[in-house]
RNA sequence: GGCCCCAUAGUCUAGUGGUUAGGACGCCGCCCUCUCAAGGCGGUAGCGGGGGUUCAAGUCCCCCUGGGGCUACCA
Protein backbone atom coordinates (compact mmCIF):
# COMPACT_ATOMS: atom_id res chain seq x y z
CA UNK A 1 0.00 0.00 0.00
CA UNK A 2 1.27 3.10 -1.18
CA UNK A 3 1.66 6.41 1.63
CA UNK A 4 -1.70 7.89 3.32
CA UNK A 5 -2.70 11.05 1.38
CA UNK A 6 -5.60 12.49 3.00
CA UNK A 7 -7.61 15.90 2.29
CA UNK A 8 -9.91 18.23 4.06
CA UNK A 9 -12.22 19.65 1.15
CA UNK A 10 -14.31 22.41 2.13
CA UNK A 11 -16.22 24.67 -0.09
CA UNK A 12 -15.86 28.56 1.00
CA UNK A 13 -19.67 28.98 1.10
CA UNK A 14 -19.07 30.21 5.28
CA UNK A 15 -17.62 29.97 8.11
CA UNK A 16 -15.66 26.41 9.52
CA UNK A 17 -18.06 25.04 11.69
CA UNK A 18 -17.99 22.47 14.27
CA UNK A 19 -18.56 20.12 11.88
CA UNK A 20 -16.21 20.72 8.84
CA UNK A 21 -13.76 21.37 11.63
CA UNK A 22 -13.73 17.68 13.53
CA UNK A 23 -13.62 16.28 9.77
CA UNK A 24 -10.70 18.29 9.01
CA UNK A 25 -9.38 17.17 12.96
CA UNK A 26 -9.86 13.25 11.90
CA UNK A 27 -8.07 13.73 8.97
CA UNK A 28 -5.41 15.94 10.02
CA UNK A 29 -4.89 12.91 13.19
CA UNK A 30 -5.19 10.38 10.64
CA UNK A 31 -2.42 11.27 8.56
CA UNK A 32 -0.36 11.91 11.22
CA UNK A 33 -0.67 8.66 13.02
CA UNK A 34 0.32 6.76 9.85
CA UNK A 35 2.91 9.48 8.62
CA UNK A 36 1.31 10.53 6.19
CA UNK A 37 0.13 13.94 4.25
CA UNK A 38 -2.63 16.24 5.24
CA UNK A 39 -3.94 17.62 2.25
CA UNK A 40 -6.32 20.85 2.15
CA UNK A 41 -8.33 21.46 -1.26
CA UNK A 42 -10.82 23.98 -1.84
CA UNK A 43 -13.79 22.95 -3.32
CA UNK A 44 -14.94 25.98 -5.25
CA UNK A 45 -16.51 25.02 -8.20
CA UNK A 46 -20.39 26.70 -6.93
CA UNK A 47 -19.64 30.29 -8.61
CA UNK A 48 -23.05 31.85 -6.99
CA UNK A 49 -21.96 30.60 -3.05
CA UNK A 50 -17.94 30.29 -3.41
CA UNK A 51 -16.53 33.59 -1.78
CA UNK A 52 -12.73 34.51 -1.21
CA UNK A 53 -13.29 35.74 2.12
CA UNK A 54 -14.56 32.34 3.56
CA UNK A 55 -11.98 31.09 1.95
CA UNK A 56 -9.41 33.10 4.20
CA UNK A 57 -11.83 32.34 6.95
CA UNK A 58 -11.62 28.83 6.62
CA UNK A 59 -7.78 28.91 6.58
CA UNK A 60 -8.04 31.38 9.36
CA UNK A 61 -9.45 29.05 11.35
CA UNK A 62 -7.79 25.95 10.60
CA UNK A 63 -4.44 27.73 11.77
CA UNK A 64 -5.72 28.97 14.98
CA UNK A 65 -6.90 25.21 15.66
CA UNK A 66 -3.57 23.98 15.17
CA UNK A 67 -4.41 22.15 11.75
CA UNK A 68 -1.99 22.70 9.70
CA UNK A 69 -1.75 21.03 6.37
CA UNK A 70 1.86 19.34 4.62
CA UNK A 71 0.12 20.03 0.69
CA UNK A 72 -2.20 23.09 -0.73
CA UNK A 73 -4.54 24.80 -0.75
CA UNK A 74 -5.34 23.90 -4.01
CA UNK A 75 -8.46 25.07 -5.92
CA UNK A 76 -10.78 23.54 -7.56
CA UNK A 77 -11.43 26.56 -9.59
CA UNK A 78 -7.94 26.49 -11.00
CA UNK A 79 -7.59 23.24 -12.15
CA UNK A 80 -10.37 23.16 -14.63
CA UNK A 81 -7.99 21.75 -17.57
CA UNK A 82 -7.97 18.73 -15.50
CA UNK A 83 -11.81 18.00 -15.35
CA UNK A 84 -12.21 19.22 -19.12
CA UNK A 85 -9.87 16.97 -19.77
CA UNK A 86 -11.47 13.97 -18.05
CA UNK A 87 -14.63 15.10 -19.41
CA UNK A 88 -13.47 15.03 -22.66
CA UNK A 89 -12.34 11.93 -22.84
CA UNK A 90 -15.14 10.16 -21.01
CA UNK A 91 -17.63 11.89 -24.21
CA UNK A 92 -14.83 10.83 -26.37
CA UNK A 93 -15.51 7.09 -25.04
CA UNK A 94 -19.29 7.30 -25.36
CA UNK A 95 -19.50 7.07 -21.33
CA UNK A 96 -20.81 10.13 -21.03
CA UNK A 97 -22.86 12.67 -23.14
CA UNK A 98 -24.26 15.98 -23.60
CA UNK A 99 -27.66 16.45 -22.33
CA UNK A 100 -29.72 19.64 -23.59
CA UNK A 101 -32.58 19.57 -21.26
CA UNK A 102 -33.20 22.72 -19.47
CA UNK A 103 -33.36 23.07 -15.52
CA UNK A 104 -37.26 23.60 -16.46
CA UNK A 105 -37.79 20.88 -18.05
CA UNK A 106 -36.17 18.29 -15.45
CA UNK A 107 -38.04 20.62 -12.48
CA UNK A 108 -41.58 19.55 -14.46
CA UNK A 109 -40.83 15.71 -14.84
CA UNK A 110 -39.81 16.24 -11.13
CA UNK A 111 -42.72 17.54 -10.07
CA UNK A 112 -44.75 15.57 -12.29
CA UNK A 113 -42.78 12.25 -10.07
CA UNK A 114 -43.68 14.16 -6.89
CA UNK A 115 -47.28 14.21 -7.93
CA UNK A 116 -47.62 11.32 -8.91
CA UNK A 117 -45.54 9.39 -5.64
CA UNK A 118 -43.01 8.04 -7.93
CA UNK A 119 -39.51 8.30 -7.18
CA UNK A 120 -37.73 10.67 -9.83
CA UNK A 121 -34.81 9.54 -12.09
CA UNK A 122 -33.70 11.33 -15.42
CA UNK A 123 -35.40 9.88 -18.04
CA UNK A 124 -32.24 9.45 -20.05
CA UNK A 125 -33.88 11.88 -22.21
CA UNK A 126 -30.64 12.71 -24.27
CA UNK A 127 -28.98 9.70 -23.62
CA UNK A 128 -28.47 8.77 -27.16
CA UNK A 129 -29.51 12.04 -29.20
CA UNK A 130 -29.16 12.25 -32.95
CA UNK A 131 -26.77 14.05 -34.33
CA UNK A 132 -29.30 16.22 -35.96
CA UNK A 133 -31.48 16.91 -32.88
CA UNK A 134 -28.09 17.40 -30.54
CA UNK A 135 -27.83 20.20 -33.82
CA UNK A 136 -30.99 21.74 -33.33
CA UNK A 137 -30.53 22.14 -29.59
CA UNK A 138 -27.41 24.20 -30.10
CA UNK A 139 -28.83 26.17 -32.82
CA UNK A 140 -31.47 26.82 -30.59
CA UNK A 141 -28.55 28.31 -28.08
CA UNK A 142 -29.54 25.36 -25.57
CA UNK A 143 -26.07 24.80 -23.61
CA UNK A 144 -25.38 21.40 -22.67
CA UNK A 145 -24.41 19.54 -19.70
CA UNK A 146 -22.33 16.50 -19.53
CA UNK A 147 -24.22 13.31 -18.07
CA UNK A 148 -22.51 10.17 -17.00
CA UNK A 149 -23.95 7.11 -18.19
CA UNK A 150 -24.26 4.97 -15.47
CA UNK A 151 -25.09 1.05 -15.38
CA UNK A 152 -28.92 -0.20 -15.48
CA UNK A 153 -28.03 -3.28 -13.48
CA UNK A 154 -25.84 -4.53 -10.63
CA UNK A 155 -24.91 -3.17 -7.81
CA UNK A 156 -22.35 -1.09 -6.49
CA UNK A 157 -20.74 -1.67 -3.21
CA UNK A 158 -18.93 0.60 -1.34
CA UNK A 159 -16.38 -0.57 1.49
CA UNK A 160 -16.45 1.81 4.10
CA UNK A 161 -13.91 1.46 7.18
CA UNK A 162 -16.07 3.16 9.58
CA UNK A 163 -19.38 1.49 7.78
CA UNK A 164 -18.34 -1.95 6.91
CA UNK A 165 -20.00 -2.63 3.29
CA UNK A 166 -22.79 -1.08 1.59
CA UNK A 167 -24.43 -1.99 -1.13
CA UNK A 168 -26.31 0.52 -3.40
CA UNK A 169 -28.65 -1.24 -6.47
CA UNK A 170 -27.65 0.84 -9.19
CA UNK A 171 -30.98 1.15 -11.04
CA UNK A 172 -32.08 3.70 -8.36
CA UNK A 173 -28.98 5.53 -9.57
CA UNK A 174 -29.40 7.86 -12.74
CA UNK A 175 -27.26 9.68 -15.35
CA UNK A 176 -26.09 12.29 -13.08
CA UNK A 177 -24.42 15.72 -14.12
CA UNK A 178 -20.70 15.85 -14.47
CA UNK A 179 -20.44 19.03 -16.13
CA UNK A 180 -22.75 21.87 -15.55
CA UNK A 181 -23.88 23.77 -18.42
CA UNK A 182 -21.39 26.65 -17.68
CA UNK A 183 -18.32 24.70 -18.13
CA UNK A 184 -17.55 24.04 -14.48
CA UNK A 185 -17.67 20.47 -12.76
CA UNK A 186 -19.93 19.21 -10.29
CA UNK A 187 -19.04 17.88 -6.78
CA UNK A 188 -19.03 14.34 -7.57
CA UNK A 189 -17.20 14.88 -10.22
CA UNK A 190 -14.16 17.06 -9.21
CA UNK A 191 -14.01 15.76 -6.57
CA UNK A 192 -13.18 12.11 -8.37
CA UNK A 193 -10.48 13.35 -10.07
CA UNK A 194 -8.94 15.65 -7.88
CA UNK A 195 -8.79 12.91 -4.79
CA UNK A 196 -7.12 10.42 -8.10
CA UNK A 197 -4.85 12.77 -9.27
CA UNK A 198 -3.74 14.20 -5.82
CA UNK A 199 -3.28 10.53 -5.01
CA UNK A 200 -5.67 10.32 -1.83
CA UNK A 201 -5.40 7.10 -0.39
CA UNK A 202 -8.57 7.54 2.31
CA UNK A 203 -11.24 9.94 1.59
CA UNK A 204 -12.39 10.63 5.19
CA UNK A 205 -15.36 12.93 5.27
CA UNK A 206 -18.81 13.14 7.12
CA UNK A 207 -21.86 10.75 6.60
CA UNK A 208 -24.02 13.02 4.29
CA UNK A 209 -21.25 12.00 1.92
CA UNK A 210 -21.80 8.50 1.62
CA UNK A 211 -24.86 8.24 -0.56
CA UNK A 212 -23.16 9.97 -3.18
CA UNK A 213 -20.30 7.49 -2.76
CA UNK A 214 -21.56 5.01 -5.49
CA UNK A 215 -21.93 7.80 -8.17
CA UNK A 216 -18.21 8.89 -7.22
CA UNK A 217 -17.12 5.18 -7.52
CA UNK A 218 -18.47 4.78 -10.74
CA UNK A 219 -17.18 8.18 -12.15
CA UNK A 220 -13.93 6.47 -10.95
CA UNK A 221 -14.11 3.54 -13.00
CA UNK A 222 -15.41 4.77 -15.97
CA UNK A 223 -11.96 7.40 -16.02
CA UNK A 224 -9.94 4.21 -15.25
CA UNK A 225 -9.49 5.25 -11.38
CA UNK A 226 -7.74 2.97 -8.52
CA UNK A 227 -10.65 3.52 -5.79
CA UNK A 228 -9.08 5.68 -2.59
CA UNK A 229 -10.46 4.02 1.06
CA UNK A 230 -13.61 5.57 2.12
CA UNK A 231 -14.13 6.28 5.53
CA UNK A 232 -17.54 8.32 6.22
CA UNK A 233 -17.49 9.57 9.97
CA UNK A 234 -20.61 10.56 11.87
CA UNK A 235 -22.62 14.10 11.27
CA UNK A 236 -22.54 16.29 14.57
CA UNK A 237 -26.17 17.52 14.96
CA UNK A 238 -27.41 20.94 16.34
CA UNK A 239 -28.85 20.31 19.92
CA UNK A 240 -32.26 19.62 18.22
CA UNK A 241 -30.71 17.11 16.41
CA UNK A 242 -30.94 18.75 12.96
CA UNK A 243 -28.10 19.87 11.02
CA UNK A 244 -26.01 22.42 11.76
CA UNK A 245 -27.30 26.13 10.52
CA UNK A 246 -26.70 29.48 11.62
CA UNK A 247 -29.98 29.17 13.35
CA UNK A 248 -28.19 27.29 16.20
CA UNK A 249 -26.40 29.95 17.61
CA UNK A 250 -22.60 29.64 17.36
CA UNK A 251 -21.17 26.73 15.54
CA UNK A 252 -18.64 28.04 13.69
CA UNK A 253 -14.90 27.98 14.52
CA UNK A 254 -14.56 32.02 14.06
CA UNK A 255 -17.50 32.49 16.42
CA UNK A 256 -16.17 30.35 19.51
CA UNK A 257 -12.88 31.82 19.13
CA UNK A 258 -14.62 35.28 19.39
CA UNK A 259 -16.93 34.58 22.19
CA UNK A 260 -13.12 33.40 24.50
CA UNK A 261 -13.01 29.38 24.01
CA UNK A 262 -9.22 28.05 23.87
CA UNK A 263 -8.46 26.15 20.45
CA UNK A 264 -6.57 23.53 23.03
CA UNK A 265 -9.84 23.27 24.45
CA UNK A 266 -12.49 22.73 20.87
CA UNK A 267 -9.93 20.93 19.41
CA UNK A 268 -10.48 18.16 22.61
CA UNK A 269 -13.73 18.55 22.66
CA UNK A 270 -14.37 17.92 19.03
CA UNK A 271 -12.14 15.05 18.62
CA UNK A 272 -14.51 13.33 21.53
CA UNK A 273 -17.42 13.68 19.13
CA UNK A 274 -17.04 10.25 17.49
CA UNK A 275 -14.40 9.02 18.78
CA UNK A 276 -12.64 7.94 22.14
CA UNK A 277 -9.19 7.72 23.46
CA UNK A 278 -10.20 5.02 25.53
CA UNK A 279 -8.71 5.99 29.07
CA UNK A 280 -8.74 10.14 29.76
CA UNK A 281 -10.81 12.76 28.26
CA UNK A 282 -8.85 15.21 28.38
CA UNK A 283 -5.96 14.95 26.06
CA UNK A 284 -3.64 17.24 23.71
CA UNK A 285 -3.07 17.07 19.98
CA UNK A 286 0.31 15.30 20.29
CA UNK A 287 -1.42 12.55 22.14
CA UNK A 288 -4.77 12.41 20.13
CA UNK A 289 -2.12 12.33 16.67
CA UNK A 290 -0.37 9.10 18.63
CA UNK A 291 -3.54 7.27 19.14
CA UNK A 292 -6.21 7.92 16.79
CA UNK A 293 -7.21 5.00 14.22
CA UNK A 294 -9.83 4.86 12.31
CA UNK A 295 -11.10 1.64 14.24
CA UNK A 296 -12.29 3.69 17.10
CA UNK A 297 -14.40 6.13 15.25
CA UNK A 298 -17.91 5.00 16.56
CA UNK A 299 -21.19 5.11 13.25
CA UNK A 300 -23.31 7.34 15.61
CA UNK A 301 -24.28 11.12 15.10
CA UNK A 302 -23.07 13.22 17.57
CA UNK A 303 -25.15 16.07 19.36
CA UNK A 304 -22.77 18.83 20.34
CA UNK A 305 -23.33 20.29 23.58
CA UNK A 306 -21.90 23.54 24.66
CA UNK A 307 -22.32 23.21 28.37
CA UNK A 308 -19.85 20.13 28.21
CA UNK A 309 -17.59 22.18 25.45
CA UNK A 310 -17.43 25.58 28.29
CA UNK A 311 -16.52 23.46 31.13
CA UNK A 312 -14.00 21.86 28.84
CA UNK A 313 -12.30 25.39 27.94
CA UNK A 314 -12.93 26.59 31.37
CA UNK A 315 -10.62 23.61 32.31
CA UNK A 316 -7.81 24.48 29.82
CA UNK A 317 -8.11 28.15 31.02
CA UNK A 318 -6.44 27.26 34.26
CA UNK A 319 -4.72 23.72 33.75
CA UNK A 320 -2.67 25.36 30.54
CA UNK A 321 0.58 26.75 31.48
CA UNK A 322 0.23 30.50 33.17
CA UNK A 323 1.84 32.11 30.02
CA UNK A 324 -0.61 30.39 27.43
CA UNK A 325 -3.58 31.43 29.14
CA UNK A 326 -2.27 34.95 29.93
CA UNK A 327 -1.16 35.13 25.98
CA UNK A 328 -4.77 34.05 24.68
CA UNK A 329 -6.14 36.52 27.20
CA UNK A 330 -4.64 39.33 26.27
CA UNK A 331 -6.51 40.63 22.83
CA UNK A 332 -9.61 39.97 25.00
CA UNK A 333 -8.67 42.24 27.93
CA UNK A 334 -7.18 44.87 25.01
CA UNK A 335 -11.17 44.50 23.31
CA UNK A 336 -12.28 45.12 26.95
CA UNK A 337 -9.95 48.35 26.95
CA UNK A 338 -8.23 47.38 29.81
CA UNK A 339 -4.89 47.06 28.18
CA UNK A 340 -3.38 48.36 25.83
CA UNK A 341 -0.55 45.73 24.16
CA UNK A 342 2.28 45.23 23.92
CA UNK A 343 2.65 45.48 27.30
CA UNK A 344 5.91 46.54 29.35
CA UNK A 345 7.63 44.43 31.61
CA UNK A 346 5.86 44.97 34.87
CA UNK A 347 2.78 45.48 33.39
CA UNK A 348 2.89 42.13 31.79
CA UNK A 349 4.11 40.43 34.84
CA UNK A 350 1.40 42.18 37.19
CA UNK A 351 -1.14 41.05 34.33
CA UNK A 352 -0.31 37.25 34.45
CA UNK A 353 -0.63 37.65 38.45
CA UNK A 354 -3.95 38.39 38.08
CA UNK A 355 -5.15 36.01 35.53
CA UNK A 356 -3.58 33.96 37.94
CA UNK A 357 -5.81 34.49 40.98
CA UNK A 358 -9.18 34.99 38.16
CA UNK A 359 -8.84 32.16 36.12
CA UNK A 360 -10.51 29.46 38.00
CA UNK A 361 -13.73 30.90 38.45
CA UNK A 362 -14.35 31.68 34.72
CA UNK A 363 -15.00 29.42 32.23
CA UNK A 364 -14.13 31.73 29.40
CA UNK A 365 -11.98 34.30 28.13
CA UNK A 366 -14.82 37.07 27.43
CA UNK A 367 -15.63 36.15 31.13
CA UNK A 368 -12.05 35.93 32.35
CA UNK A 369 -11.73 40.07 31.18
CA UNK A 370 -15.29 40.65 32.58
CA UNK A 371 -14.25 39.35 35.67
CA UNK A 372 -10.67 41.27 35.70
CA UNK A 373 -12.11 44.72 34.88
CA UNK A 374 -12.04 46.19 38.37
CA UNK A 375 -8.36 45.74 38.48
CA UNK A 376 -8.20 48.18 35.85
CA UNK A 377 -11.30 50.63 36.07
CA UNK A 378 -12.04 52.97 38.63
CA UNK A 379 -15.55 53.36 37.47
CA UNK A 380 -17.47 50.04 38.47
CA UNK A 381 -20.49 50.76 39.91
CA UNK A 382 -21.72 48.65 43.69
CA UNK A 383 -23.63 46.01 43.56
CA UNK A 384 -27.38 46.75 44.30
CA UNK A 385 -27.95 43.25 46.60
CA UNK A 386 -24.40 43.61 48.02
CA UNK A 387 -25.02 47.51 49.31
CA UNK A 388 -28.05 45.87 50.98
CA UNK A 389 -26.20 43.42 52.47
CA UNK A 390 -22.78 44.72 53.68
CA UNK A 391 -23.02 48.60 53.21
CA UNK A 392 -26.39 49.12 55.11
CA UNK A 393 -25.93 47.50 57.76
CA UNK A 394 -24.82 50.36 60.65
CA UNK A 395 -21.30 50.44 60.98
CA UNK A 396 -20.13 49.77 57.80
CA UNK A 397 -18.52 53.10 56.90
CA UNK A 398 -16.71 53.11 60.02
CA UNK A 399 -15.25 49.88 59.56
CA UNK A 400 -14.15 50.44 56.43
CA UNK A 401 -12.66 53.73 57.71
CA UNK A 402 -10.35 52.13 59.85
CA UNK A 403 -9.73 48.82 57.53
CA UNK A 404 -8.44 52.38 55.37
CA UNK A 405 -6.19 53.50 58.38
CA UNK A 406 -5.09 50.06 59.32
CA UNK A 407 -3.27 49.51 55.76
CA UNK A 408 -2.45 53.13 55.37
CA UNK A 409 0.62 52.15 57.84
CA UNK A 410 1.44 48.10 57.26
CA UNK A 411 4.71 47.57 56.83
CA UNK A 412 5.52 45.67 54.91
CA UNK A 413 2.69 45.72 52.41
CA UNK A 414 1.92 42.61 51.23
CA UNK A 415 -0.98 39.74 51.14
CA UNK A 416 0.13 37.98 54.46
CA UNK A 417 0.48 40.75 56.34
CA UNK A 418 -2.56 42.35 54.93
CA UNK A 419 -4.35 39.23 55.70
CA UNK A 420 -3.01 39.32 59.65
CA UNK A 421 -3.40 42.74 60.02
CA UNK A 422 -7.36 42.68 58.93
CA UNK A 423 -7.69 39.49 61.37
CA UNK A 424 -5.98 41.04 63.92
CA UNK A 425 -8.98 44.06 63.26
CA UNK A 426 -11.96 41.91 63.58
CA UNK A 427 -10.45 40.36 66.52
CA UNK A 428 -9.89 44.01 67.96
CA UNK A 429 -13.38 45.47 67.11
CA UNK A 430 -14.96 42.14 67.84
CA UNK A 431 -16.39 41.09 64.34
CA UNK A 432 -16.43 38.27 62.13
CA UNK A 433 -13.85 38.16 59.71
CA UNK A 434 -16.62 38.31 57.29
CA UNK A 435 -18.44 41.37 58.48
CA UNK A 436 -14.86 42.78 57.28
CA UNK A 437 -14.30 41.23 54.74
CA UNK A 438 -17.79 41.35 52.77
CA UNK A 439 -17.94 44.99 52.77
CA UNK A 440 -14.31 45.30 51.73
CA UNK A 441 -14.56 43.40 48.77
CA UNK A 442 -18.02 44.91 48.10
CA UNK A 443 -15.83 48.49 48.15
CA UNK A 444 -13.05 47.65 46.31
CA UNK A 445 -14.17 45.83 43.70
CA UNK A 446 -17.65 46.54 43.03
CA UNK A 447 -18.65 42.47 43.45
CA UNK A 448 -19.88 40.58 46.10
CA UNK A 449 -18.00 37.54 44.30
CA UNK A 450 -14.74 37.01 43.18
CA UNK A 451 -10.67 36.19 44.28
CA UNK A 452 -9.71 36.27 47.64
CA UNK A 453 -9.91 39.52 49.00
CA UNK A 454 -6.16 39.93 50.50
CA UNK A 455 -5.68 38.11 46.41
CA UNK A 456 -7.57 41.37 45.00
CA UNK A 457 -5.74 43.80 47.84
CA UNK A 458 -2.52 42.31 47.03
CA UNK A 459 -3.36 43.15 43.15
CA UNK A 460 -4.59 46.37 43.61
CA UNK A 461 -1.90 47.58 46.35
CA UNK A 462 -2.20 50.10 48.76
CA UNK A 463 -2.90 53.11 47.11
CA UNK A 464 -5.87 51.97 45.16
CA UNK A 465 -7.15 49.93 47.83
CA UNK A 466 -7.27 52.66 50.07
CA UNK A 467 -8.78 55.22 47.90
CA UNK A 468 -11.45 52.68 47.24
CA UNK A 469 -11.94 52.01 50.65
CA UNK A 470 -12.43 55.89 51.57
CA UNK A 471 -14.85 56.30 48.59
CA UNK A 472 -17.24 53.66 49.88
CA UNK A 473 -17.31 54.94 53.42
CA UNK A 474 -18.15 58.48 51.83
CA UNK A 475 -20.60 56.80 49.38
CA UNK A 476 -22.47 55.04 52.46
CA UNK A 477 -22.35 58.59 53.80
C1' G B 1 -42.09 8.81 -1.78
C1' G B 2 -37.37 5.82 -3.17
C1' C B 3 -32.40 4.54 -1.53
C1' C B 4 -28.72 4.58 2.43
C1' C B 5 -26.86 5.11 7.51
C1' C B 6 -27.66 5.07 12.74
C1' A B 7 -29.92 3.65 17.84
C1' U B 8 -26.25 2.61 25.79
C1' A B 9 -28.75 8.13 31.06
C1' G B 10 -30.70 15.06 29.17
C1' U B 11 -25.63 15.26 26.28
C1' C B 12 -20.64 12.93 24.77
C1' U B 13 -19.03 7.99 25.26
C1' A B 14 -16.75 2.68 27.05
C1' G B 15 -18.59 -2.06 26.06
C1' U B 16 -17.47 -6.37 21.11
C1' G B 17 -22.18 -13.21 24.30
C1' G B 18 -21.42 -14.20 30.91
C1' U B 19 -19.96 -6.69 33.77
C1' U B 20 -23.15 -4.83 40.42
C1' A B 21 -23.55 -1.83 32.42
C1' G B 22 -17.67 1.85 33.35
C1' G B 23 -16.11 7.15 32.50
C1' A B 24 -17.10 12.57 31.34
C1' C B 25 -20.51 16.98 31.21
C1' G B 26 -24.97 18.49 33.69
C1' C B 27 -27.88 18.17 38.13
C1' C B 28 -28.21 17.19 43.70
C1' G B 29 -25.63 16.68 48.49
C1' C B 30 -21.32 16.90 51.70
C1' C B 31 -16.25 18.66 52.72
C1' C B 32 -13.02 22.96 52.17
C1' U B 33 -14.05 28.36 52.87
C1' C B 34 -14.28 35.62 53.60
C1' U B 35 -17.89 35.38 48.78
C1' C B 36 -17.84 33.04 44.03
C1' A B 37 -15.29 29.49 41.87
C1' A B 38 -11.75 25.64 41.68
C1' G B 39 -10.73 21.06 44.11
C1' G B 40 -12.05 16.44 46.95
C1' C B 41 -15.90 12.90 48.21
C1' G B 42 -20.74 10.84 47.47
C1' G B 43 -25.40 10.53 44.83
C1' U B 44 -29.04 10.92 40.47
C1' A B 45 -30.05 9.02 35.62
C1' G B 46 -29.23 4.48 30.51
C1' C B 47 -29.11 -0.47 26.92
C1' G B 48 -36.25 2.65 22.11
C1' G B 49 -40.15 -1.61 21.39
C1' G B 50 -41.28 -6.65 19.80
C1' G B 51 -39.82 -11.27 18.11
C1' G B 52 -36.02 -14.86 17.47
C1' U B 53 -30.76 -17.55 18.07
C1' U B 54 -28.21 -19.25 22.62
C1' C B 55 -27.36 -22.56 28.78
C1' A B 56 -26.60 -17.06 28.60
C1' A B 57 -27.98 -10.86 24.45
C1' G B 58 -26.56 -3.97 25.52
C1' U B 59 -23.58 -7.23 22.50
C1' C B 60 -25.80 -11.87 16.93
C1' C B 61 -30.43 -12.10 13.33
C1' C B 62 -35.42 -10.18 11.79
C1' C B 63 -39.45 -6.68 12.18
C1' C B 64 -41.32 -2.11 14.08
C1' U B 65 -40.49 2.67 15.83
C1' G B 66 -37.50 6.87 16.08
C1' G B 67 -33.53 10.05 14.28
C1' G B 68 -30.31 11.49 10.33
C1' G B 69 -28.48 11.69 5.26
C1' C B 70 -28.84 11.38 -0.11
C1' U B 71 -32.26 11.77 -4.03
C1' A B 72 -29.73 19.68 -7.29
C1' C B 73 -26.67 22.41 -13.51
C1' C B 74 -24.84 22.75 -3.82
C1' A B 75 -20.81 20.73 -1.84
Amino acid sequence: MGPVRVRFAPSPTGELHIGGARTALFNYLFARANRGAFILRIDDTDLDRSRPEYTEGLLNSMRWLGLDWDEGPYFQSQRLEEYNGAAARLLEEKKAYHCYCTPEELAGGREAARKAGKPYMYPGTCRDLSAEKAREHRAAGRKPVVRLRTPDHGDTVVQDLIRGEVRFDNRTLDDFIIVKSNGLPTYNFASVVDDALLEISHVIRAEEHLSNTPRQQICAGALGYTLPRYAHVPMILAPDRSKLSKRHGATSVEEFREGGYLPEALINYMVLLGWSPGEAEIISLDEMASLFSLERVNKTAAVYDTVKLTWMNGHYLRELPLDRTAEAALPFFGAAGLLEPPLEDAELHHFKNIVDTVRDRVKTLVELADACTYFYKDDYTYDPKGVEKHFRKEGSAQLLRRAADLLRHLEPFNVETVETAYRGLSKELDVSTGRLIHPTRLAVSGRTMGPGIFDIIGLLGRERTISRLEKAALWIG
